[in-house]
DNA sequence: ACCCAGGCGACGA
DNA sequence: TCGTCGCATGGG
């Protein structure tokens, strides 16, 4: 692996963390080292990741690729700029306190859609080994002991006792779907990424498997659709608690970092949100 | 032993 | 169009 480091600044202000970031639930394929760099797989690019007071610092990434991690951490939003806007409203503002350092990552389309078929149901570390155990089986290997995300054509052709190994339980058939409505063309993601949403979510969900909460997660982090707002059990709860009126109209065109603020705050403070009423 | 997990599809009313 | 239930698997 290439070991020199690779620098992207990062605003002071902007109060981006690392660890949130790759913590919270949008994403399943980094790990901790024992060293505290974050190890992860981007569209069959291998990094190691570690942050300071400048910025990100990334290890192994290739001549010319800079400009795909930028993208990838989403480097030109100013987050600083949206949580302003954002904390306009009380709540949001008590909010976003407890993760102000979480980013939206800008995630391939596919990789996310799948992984999001998986976490139904499922708890993040579940959810982390099939989907490590799905790139080991059927990813290629990109270097030694690491692989990249297998495409919907490598996956299309296999059953469902091929899957097996990966103990996804009743997700495998949706995983095949999936796989192989992307690769007939059936479902078009290149087109999914620019239709109407409402279009985008129909299309989606013509796939077994997704259903409401596993489109609009796929849209937002997929396909970095700042409107979505994945409502699952937590921010469900979070929401009749905090909104019962629906999400202030200063959260309008970034849902989706509002959502990360609230599902957060109600994954840290469970106690703040009481399941039954 | 039980309950739950970033839900969804099938089914019945 | 609504509510309810089963679903595979694993961890607390």
């Amino acid at each position: 692996m290439n070991s020199t480091i690779c620098r992207l600044a990062i605003p002071a202000e902007e109060g981006f963390s690392l660890g949130d970031t790759l913590n919270c639930g949008q994403c399943f394929r980094w790990n901790e080292a024992e060293d505290g760099w974050f190890e992860g797989v981007v569209e069959g690019r291998f990094c190691r990741v570690s942050q300071d007071a400048q910025g990100l610092l990334l290890q192994g990434v290739a001549d010319g690729e800079e400009r795909f991690w930028a993208d990838y951490f989403d480097l030109s939003t100013s987050y600083a700029e949206i949580r302003t806007k954002l904390c306009g409203n009380k709540t949001l503002a008590k909010a976003a306190e407890f993760a102000p350092g979480i980013r939206v990552l800008r995630q391939y389309p596919w990789e996310t859609l799948c992984s999001f078929i998986i976490s139904q149901n499922n708890n993040l570390a579940r959810i982390r080994g099939i989907v490590a155990r799905l790139c080991e089986c059927f990813g290629d290997e990109i270097s030694a002991g690491i692989y990249a995300f297998p495409t919907p054509e490598r996956l299309a052709v296999l059953s469902e006792s091929d899957l097996a190994p990966l103990r996804s339980g009743f997700r495998a058939k949706y995983i095949l779907d999936a796989a192989r409505k992307v690769s007939s063309g059936e479902v078009v993601l290149a087109d999914v990424a620019t239709m109407e949403l409402d279009d985008a979510r129909a299309v989606l969900q013509q796939i077994h498997g997704v259903g409401p909460k596993v489109a609009e997660c796929a849209l937002l982090y997929g396909f970095a659709r700042m409107e979505c707002f994945p409502m699952d059990v937590w921010m469900k709860r979070a929401m009749k608690h905090l909104f019962p009126k629906g999400l202030p109209r200063c959260a309008r065109d970034n849902a989706g970092i509002a959502q990360q603020y609230i599902f957060h705050y109600a994954r840290v403070c469970p106690d703040a949100f009481p399941s039954k009423l």
